[in-house]
DNA sequence: ACAAAATGTAAAATATAGTTGACAAAAAGT
DNA sequence: ACTTTTTGTCAACTATATTTTACATTTTGT
């Protein structure tokens, strides 16, 4: 899996750390960092979660080119 | 959770049975039913998988508005 | 240079996504 | 009415997402 650059530039314009976007989708700190790592596939309600914490679409953060 | 009824959708416009979607997506049948009853929150890279099969973006199958 | 905050990473445990096989109920075809 | 296809569902299993604890490295602030 690819890193995940285009959350971690949504994060980063909210000035939200790991820790910050973690509590407030009540996940870890470590499950954020793999998801922007690109180290595991999270699921849909959690991308969801994220999505709405960063103000963007599923598309914008989540949608995937390659197979 | 919600049953997935857009999805449902989707798949009735292509014409596609439950059988036929998940061996393009390389899962169960029963996952699919299972996604579509809303029993659990699949990962995003199925969700990706799905919406490319049904021509559909993420947005459209997979946003929710609820918490 | 130093301290504090943020990030990367790893191992062991838990929760849940997804599989397999099997059968019943409902829908569609003839 | 009958047969076939599709869908719903269940139980036991496997794979993997996510947690917790802990520590090292990097970045930021002073």
């Amino acid at each position: 899996m690819a890193k995940n650059l285009k959350m971690k530039a949504a994060r980063a314009l909210k000035d939200y750390t790991q820790q910050d976007l973690a509590e407030i989708c009540q996940v870890s700190r470590q499950t954020i960092n793999a998801i922007e790592k690109g180290e595991y596939n999270p699921t849909i309600h959690l991308c969801v979660a994220i999505c709405k914490a960063l103000d963007k679409s599923l598309d914008e953060l989540f949608w995937e080119e390659e197979t």
